[in-house]
Parts: structure tokens; sequence; C-alpha cells
DNA sequence: AATGAATGAGGTTTCATTCAT
DNA sequence: TATGAATGAAACCTCATTCAT
């Protein structure tokens, strides 16, 4: 008997059924895409009966927008972190970029699913943009005029200069997706490319 | 009757309704997405019947394969312009980012039609890595070579600068498409900034 | 504790349960049909889990079986006074369609229900008119025949007479469903109108 | 080749399947319920595919308008029949049961599909009292009206003597539906029954 | 070459029913 | 006895593709 008031076993069952669910539907959907992905699929893949999905999910538009809630969670953590000024501006580009790329290790596979059907739905777009991307620029943006104000960087419009990182980043993911070997297999040199080109510019 | 012996009117007639096609579909893949584009929107938007687009286009993948195949015409072009190395290096970063602002206010949507389905399908991702990726960064590494041995730019390894550019450019581009307003409506200033970033650096 | 030895309290509770299903059931079925209530719904209405359903009813076919009973119960009490002979034609007559007035009145949501499936369900309709309508066309044929023996009316059929009136009484609770509002607002007048052109005619 | 500019051979095969699902559809709904009758079902009784029944109507419900507005085409007939005043009254109702009788032999199994669904879809009902009930209302109250003028019928309250007959019809329909052998088998004797009460009353 | 009606495979979703708790 | 999560069959409908005209 399980006692437990706080969690039973079965509530932990459902919680953890949930994101079984959603983390099957992910890494389908980074593979073959949302459409070619079926509920069958779905269900196959997260062992349970497609009715059961429907238990979890509304429908199946609600497992991107599933996928996109825990990519914010994720996100907004990071967002906190970028807060932070101590250590110097280099080391602190050095870290946006490792934990970018632990991130990418671990659920680059959701960002894919995603990415592909923001391009392509107002909506989602729009959801993704306001709970996702604007508040990334904006904490890069904080960051970057601190960083000003404190005489360790240069920029003439932090808004711009936040624009060319996140840019810059999301750009990457897309050339690792496409299977770049570049950026796939040398992120360390690649990362110290990036971090010498944007402190000290390619000018002679 | 036309006598021209190159293109009959006829000829052109079809070559135009092609491109007709083509243009309506990538608008709607841009607008809706490739599936949840239907053959009979194609077929409407380009004022032709169903049974028509098949005249043209074996099936509905290969009008994605159209679509990819006019890009890369168009890439092309620039591929040999980037060889140009008369100017200063900053006028011509200048130049790559004045002509791919023309180039996406011109066919964006074509990429943006692309590119979702791209992040989603293997095969056509080869394709697009391959046709359209690949020669883009190779042109630019031998431009970045060839100015380093000039003794214009610094770069340690040319395949990754070439990467952080080419990188960059599509980010800000997949930021144009959420409808971010700086990336959209302050080209200008966001030019300057990266030619002034990616030259001279943040550093203070 | 309770020792009353014909019904406990539990069966008090139980035998009411079914009927609180079996009632939300007969409302939702006449609000909505048959198929497109759900045993969720049903579930909810009656403020039981759905599980619970299946303890009382085998399934969802045999609440309606559940609604047709109920109704052959109180048919039965009516054809019973049916039988009464005393009293002039004319009051009987009166007396039927104030006493079918309340029926409808009570539950004639339930009838509702039923007959919507009466219509295209051949089992059903079987019973519906072995277990309600024979029954009462009957105990009317009986009436009629009594009645013609003591010289009070007239009627060369009593068995088409009967069905005349029994249909007459159908076709006004259709109407009523309709919502017609001659039937639904005015039945007093409409009654005096029933019992004024059956036993003298329209003809002048 | 066929030159008819009014209809070309296609153009009546395609009218022809319109009303070929219908029928089919109607059949089916009245067999066994518009609910418990599978689109697949449909297709097969009317010899086409699935896909090519959604060519003529947009969606199953649209079967069911499709078959109330056929009824409703036939009933307004019958309703600029009912005009007619030539003829004595008894003639007249004994022309309208005749013309039922005929109506419900060549086309009973489409009223019985609707009608099954009227007493559970408010917005069906709606439609049915507004395009079907009420004109027929209307009409046979505008007859008893001038019959009463010419001083050929007794009537109070025309409204109400209407609704009597219209009632009577349906609920005769109903029993008919439901089996009963002397509405289905007897009808000629009925219907002398029907008048006979109704323009002379039971009373002795 | 152009049309658009016909097709039918396949997708999403619903829901009656079961059963472990 | 009561619950409600899990099930999976089956329904409606869409849509890429074909083909007779």
């Amino acid at each position: 008997m399980d006692n437990d008031p706080s969690t039973t076993r079965r509530e932990r069952r459902i919680a953890n059924r949930r994101t079984l669910i959603l983390e099957a539907a992910a890494r389908l959907f980074a593979e073959k895409g949302f459409h070619r992905t079926t509920t069958r699929d779905i269900a196959e893949a997260a062992d349970v009966s497609e009715g059961t999905l429907y238990n979890y999910f509304e429908n199946k538009d609600e497992l991107l927008m599933g996928i996109m809630a825990h990519l914010a969670d994720k996100q907004h953590l990071n967002d906190r972190f970028v807060g932070d000024l101590s250590g110097d501006a280099r080391e602190f580009l050095r870290s946006v970029l490792r934990e970018r790329r632990e991130t990418i290790e671990q659920s680059g596979y959701m960002l894919q699913s995603v990415l592909s059907e923001i391009l392509v739905n107002p909506e989602l777009r729009e959801r993704y943009y306001q709970g996702l991307m604007l508040p990334a620029l904006q904490s890069l943006e904080d960051h970057l005029r601190s960083r000003r104000e404190a005489g360790q960087v240069r920029s003439d419009n932090p808004a711009l200069t936040a624009r060319v990182l996140i840019g810059l980043i999301q750009g990457l993911f897309l050339l690792e997706v496409l299977g770049d070997p570049e950026v796939r297999y040398n992120w360390d040199e690649l990362s110290a490319t990036i971090i010498n080109v944007l402190f000290d510019g390619v000018s002679n």
C-alpha cells in the first residue's frame, strides 16, 4: 500500500506518461515532420493506445503546443542565467555557447520539430516569438546594455547586437540540422571562432 | 503565326504556366505549409485545373523540388558574384547583405516554403545541403581564403568563419519570418551593425 | 443501523440511483438524441462515474429499454383506468386528454427520447408496439365496444376508431415537440375542439 | 457527339447521381437510423465511392437536409392542391387521404428517416416545422376557413381544427411505421372511418 | 493540352466498454 | 461499490492522383 499523501504511484505514472508521449511525439516530428507522423505512430512509440493520447492531449496540435511549452520552460531557466554579470564578457559568451550546445544535444529534436511548423503556421509562430524569442532577445539585450555601461563591450544598438548573436545561434542550429559536419563535429573550435570574430572582428 | 524558331508562343506560354504554378505553390506553402496546402488550392491560385498541375509536375513533391531548383538557380548567380575580389572587404560584405535583402524580398516565400520541409525531410535536406548550402559555404570560404592571402582579413579557419556568416544570415532570415520588427523594418541599421561587429568586434 | 426488513437504506439509495441515471439519460436523449449523447454526458448529468453506469445497466442500449419499461409502467396504469365505463362518453374523452396532458408534462421527454429511436430501430419498435401501443389500442377498442353496446357511441369498426383516437394523440404530441404554439399553449381549447369534432363532426 | 446545348449526357448523369445517393441514404436512414448508417453503407448502396458522396454533399448532415428539401418540394405541390375548393368537403378529405397514402407509399421512408432525427435535433426540427409543417397547417386552415364561409363545414377555430387533421395524419403514419396492420393493410376502410368520424362524429 | 469528377487509402478523433485500484 | 484511465474499433472526412471526355 502506498500511502504517500503528496504523489501516489498512480499520479506519478500519469505525470510520466504525459512526458513520455511528448518526447515520443517530438522525436517523430523531428524525424519525419508533424504531418507525416500519424497519431498511430506516436501511440506506438509511446507504447500507449491511440485513445490514450487523447486523454493527455486534446488533439494532435496540442502535442506541438506541449513541446513548445517544454522548450519555453527550459529557455526561461537560461534567460535567468543570462542575467548573471559576474565573470568577464568572453567567459559569458563561452558559457552561453556551451549551454546552448548542451540544450541542443538534449532536446534539439524538440526545437527541430517545432521550428518546421513555426515557419508555416502563423499562430504557432506568434506564440513562439512571444514566448521564446522575445524573452531571449530581451534578456540578452539587457545583458549587453549592462556590460556596455560597465565599459566591457562596445555596442551602438544593443537590440540589434542581440539579434546578431541570437540569429547566429539559430542559424548554426539550422546548419547542424542540415548535417554540416563542421558545425556538428567541430563545435569547440567553432565556438572559439565565434568568440574570436564577435569580440575582435576579422579586420586586419 | 509565330515563326520565331527558338521559342514559339506556345512554348513561352507553357514555360510561363509552369512558373505560374510554381509561384502560386510556393506562396501557399509559405502561408500555410506544404501539407496544409492542397493541390486544389494550388490549382485555384494558379488558375488552372487540378488535372493540369499533373501535366507540369509529376506529383506534389515535385513542386517542392521545382521551388528548390529555382532557388538553386538564383543562388548560383550569387555564388559567382561572391568570386569577385575587387572592392574592399567591408564593401563586399555590404553588397552580400544588400543582395541578400533583395533576394529575400523577391523570393523569401520560396525559401520559407522549402525550409520548413527541409527541417523534417531527410531526402530534401540532403538535396538542399548539397545543392545550395555547400556551394554557398564553399565559395564564401574560397573568398575568405583569398582575402586572407591578400592580407585583407584575419581568419584562422576560413571554413568555420564562413559558417559564422552564412549561419548568421540564415538565422536572421528566421527572425524575419518570425516577424521581428528590428530585422524586418530596420535592415539598413542592422546591416551596419553586422559589418561593424564582424569586422571590428564588440571588444572594448 | 436500518433494520427495516423490506427495503434497507442501501437498497433505496440504489433504486434511487438507477432512477436518477434513467432520468438523466432520458432528458439528454430528448435534448440531443440517443447517439449524440455519450455515456460520459449521462454520467456527468447523473453525477456518477462512467464505470458506475455499468453497475446499473448492462450497456447503453439498456438505458433505452429502461426508459421504455418506465413508460410502459405508467401506461398500464392508464390502461386500467380506460376500463372504467362510469361517466358519460364525452367526460371519458375529456379525462383521457387531461390525463394525457399530465403524462406528457411529467415525462414527455421520456416518450420523445424513445420515439426517435423507435422510428429507426426495428427491435425496439416491436417492443414498443407490443408493450405499449397494442395494449392501449386494445383497451380503447374494448372501451368503445362497450360504449357502443350501451348505445352511447356509434362505431362501425371500433378497432379503426381506436386507431383514429390514438393516432390523433400521438400526432399532437409530435406537433407539440415541433414547438407548435397552438398545441403547446392552448391545450384546453384544443381539447374542447377535439371532443367537439370527434363527437359531433364538422359537417354542417 | 452529344451537342444538346441544354443538358449534356454528363450533366444528366450527375443530376441523377445526386438523387441516387439521396434515395439510398434515405432508405438506409429509415431502416437503421441516421447514426447507425455509415457513409460507407450509403456509398455502397448508391454504388459510388465514399469520396464521391462528398462531391455531392458537404457532409453527412447535408444528406438529411437534402432529404428534407425533397420532402418540402413534394409537400408544396400538395399545398397548392389544398387550395382547390371545387368538389364537396368530404370529397376533398377523401382526396387528401388518398394523396397522402400515395405519398407515403412512394417516399414514406424519406419521412421516416427525417422524422427520427427531427425529434431530437432542435435545428432540424425548426427547419421542418417552418418549411413543412407550418405551410401545411396554414393552407389547411385557409381551406377550412373558406369552406366555413361557404357554409360547408362547422369550425369554431380553424387553426385548431387544422391541427386535429394534420396531427391525425402524422399519428397514423407513426402507427403505420410501428407496423400496425390495421393501418397498413386496411387503409381504405380506415379512410372511410376517418371521414365518417370527422364529419359526423361518433355521437349517437 | 486541359478539365474536373471519381476514387479509395489513410488520417484524426470519438466513445462504449473494461478493469485495476 | 465506485471510480476513471486505458483501450481500440470504427466513424467521418480529406486529398493526391487518375482518366474519360
